[in-house]
DNA sequence: CGCCGAGTTGAACTGAATCAAGAAACGTGG
DNA sequence: CCACGTTTCTTGATTCAGTTCAACTCGGCG
């Protein structure tokens, strides 16, 4: 669980007391591949950090057709964000793409600790803030990138997920149809 | 001011104790059409509530062009919001298009409650949900509507302001070019 | 073997950008 | 109040990145 913890510590440092309450509220997952961590239509109720494998989040288009907004691997949070910070319905289906090793947190004991110590809830705010600069950088990487550049700017950033999320997945992810994936990574 | 505190306690209520140190750490602002409340390369300082008028938040793209990412009206915040919140420098310029009434508190100040009042840090929480959420929302209408069905929502969701926004700064924050813009609004 | 999902490739189409030229609105000074 | 230049908006013609539709290839696997 040391790996969690670090990533928190590094967001915004806590101090013992907070830091052995929030382990003891934390359970270690073992999901295989396809499990489904959270469905639509669901209040978000669990926040993972993945210690190893692939999650991805995405909702259905009126089409059907499955729109990817986050993919996580190891090192990173994967959750609904906005429904498990607002505790709202969601839209999104939370999916395992890899047999993965997590480690979770419910909403509950969470929101307990940002009540009980104050730099918890420092600690949480921090963390949405990271969300939002993520966020804001897609926004940008969407508007003003073409196709390519957004596959390579990928390639950069996931260096080790380059051959375990299909084109399908991947495509969808960068905003753009596995056509246009397979067109792009041709050139390169 | 008490709309920007009724705005605030709607987001997370606080007692009155931090709500009157919050009240006395507050300014109000009477700022001139084309005042820059933030350039480029500064780290944002202020976070402004607008009472009246209305600003923008936009930057310069490589090629020179203004890129508006966020217009917020009466009753709205008003800020880089990243620049704001991790205090880094800003890309963004932060500029009223009309002559406005504005309060605001300086971060030393916020970050100042946040560390004395637990309630605090909460609402500062709650208002950065707020604000991811509602770029989560931008991407979706980015990705997915067209340029057409992007003006019309904005014609709903800022009722007050669409003949005050020149077609220019309108169609950059809406993502388009102003002569799209201007071809949308007249097909309607 | 033959089927099946995943990936590739081609051709036609489309929404919006770009380039370019006018038309309206606006302010400023004579 | 008009003439002038400037900025803002409209309209047309062309171009382009990426989508859609559809056919085809390839590597497994029952």
């Amino acid at each position: 669980m040391e790996e969690f913890i670090n990533y928190l510590q590094q967001i915004s440092p806590v101090g013992e007391e907070s830091r052995n309450s929030f382990v003891s509220k934390c359970k270690k997952f073992n999901f295989p591949k396809g499990k489904f961590l959270l469905k639509s239509g669901q209040i978000c109720q669990h926040l993972y950090f993945v210690r190893s494998g692939i999650g991805k989040v995405y909702y259905l288009k009126d089409d059907g057709k499955e729109i990817i907004d986050w993919i996580s691997d190891e090192g990173n949070l994967l959750t609904s964000v906005s429904s498990f910070l607002t505790q709202t319905p969601s839209v999104h289906y939370v999916k395992l793409i890899e047999d993965s090793e997590l480690f979770g947190i419910s909403y509950a004991d969470l929101e307990g600790l940002f009540s009980k110590y104050h730099e918890m809830e420092r600690l949480g705010r921090q963390l949405t803030i990271l969300a939002l600069v993520q966020l804001q950088n897609r926004i940008n990487s969407m508007q003003f990138e073409t196709a390519k550049k957004r596959y390579e700017n990928f390639l950069v950033q996931y260096p080790n997920c380059i051959n375990r999320i299909s084109l399908g997945d991947l495509a969808s992810f960068l905003g753009m149809t596995q056509v246009t994936l397979s067109r792009v990574r041709a050139l390169k």
